[in-house]
DNA sequence: CACGGCGCTTGATCCAGATCAGGGCGACTC
DNA sequence: GAGTCGCCCTGATCTGGATCAAGCGCCGTG
């Protein structure tokens, strides 16, 4: 959440928040069908939510980098429609929802802020609904990543992946060995530097060209 | 909006409200980046929201029968960002979205279904994003749109579709070609009977064996 | 009425990416 | 150190759906 609250804003807030954590490797935050009871602001690690579809298949939805919120998708149907899953260790803000909605009924700014969130969503939910190509999406995937590192202050040309390749592959609806592929062909291509889970932009200016369409339109 | 609420709650609902149209067939209800203002509910006819991308081609996003709420994803961004186009006669309901806002600050009914109408916007975006078969995918659409015409008093069983294949195709991300491949195969194979723009379930159960996995796995 | 044009269908070909198969390598255990 | 297990890479083949290319029926228009 944003600054720029007033005094008792900012005190209310501190009173229905809650530090949770850690959570290690491939523990789960909630888990689908869990009730819903509250939303949660990453502080630090990385979370990925997911569903399993009628048997056994993973469905990757999203994942979490800090200062993100998950768990707004559960509002609607009053349960989490999804397991969310920590990357590695995971600490977080539990925001009871009952409290937050109150809380947001008497202060138009929280209001406000919560319905941009969950508008906000919505759009990049239908982020990789297009049908684009492998390399459109993996060029979206990486920019909007490093966007999303250098909006919390971190660098916007190198980063670290905390998710295997299988996991973006999936995000992603390719197979692994063709985010494999892709990544090689950027590197070969002189777009990007790859070593392992280190990546780093070499021409920013290509990537987001390639990613343009898929962010969005 | 359901019913339920008491006197006063729907006086000031009444006064924010505004009937507007007849929109006719490839009318645009509102363009991509126009300031938000407002959100719709659709009173008859359907609407098709999309946006095209950096030069030309058409992103069908969605489509919205009589009673549903066009213009949710405008919130955040403070513009719409796709374009909204009337498919045949439309009719509509008009709610400044300002207004509304106050008016859910007063009144917890109205926030929470608002909430609830955002968040499961965020679910349904996510529907088509899987990566599921032409036959999966049809088979989806149908029955979707089939339980939401039944949600609204209409049969469930045979329905006229509003839109033309190529929006159909686009909305699945498919080939206009495909749909009309996949519609005949499901005729073959008596799962329904089409005729134009007709449709007519045979057997709903199957269809809906399809359909299970995208909705919503 | 003939003429276009558009929406829809059907068949033939093509291709991006899935799938199958195998191999390398770093981390951990014993 | 040898063995094992994940994770990642790379090559060969296969396939679902896109694309290309006609044809057909329907409606509005001159």
């Amino acid at each position: 959440m944003p600054d720029g609250y007033d005094k008792p804003t900012l005190q209310a807030l501190h009173c229905l928040v809650e530090h949770v954590g850690p959570f290690r490797e491939g523990e789960y935050l909630f888990r689908a069908n869990d009730p819903f009871g509250a939303i949660f602001a990453v502080r630090g690690g990385t979370v990925k939510t997911s569903v399993v579809d009628t048997l056994g298949r993973e469905q990757v939805l999203g994942f979490y980098l800090p200062g993100e919120m998950v768990g707004l998708n559960a509002i609607h149907p009053d349960h989490y429609p999804c397991d969310a899953i920590a990357l590695d260790s995971v600490y977080l803000c539990r925001f009871s929802f009952p409290a937050l909605a109150t809380l947001a009924a008497r202060i138009p700014g929280i209001q406000q802020q919560l319905f941009r969130l969950l508008s906000k969503d919505i759009g990049t939910a239908s982020l990789l609904a297009g049908d684009f190509s492998a390399e459109e999406r993996m060029a979206a995937f990486l920019v909007a990543l490093a966007d999303r590192y250098a909006a919390r202050g971190f660098s916007a040309t190198a980063f670290r992946l905390s998710m295997p390749r299988a996991d973006i592959a999936n995000y992603l609806r390719l197979a692994a060995e063709t985010v494999s592929r892709v990544l090689r062909r950027f590197q070969d291509q002189q777009l990007i530097r790859v070593e392992s889970r280190d990546i780093e932009f070499v021409d920013a200016a290509a990537l987001r060209a390639l990613a343009r369409n898929v962010l969005h339109s």
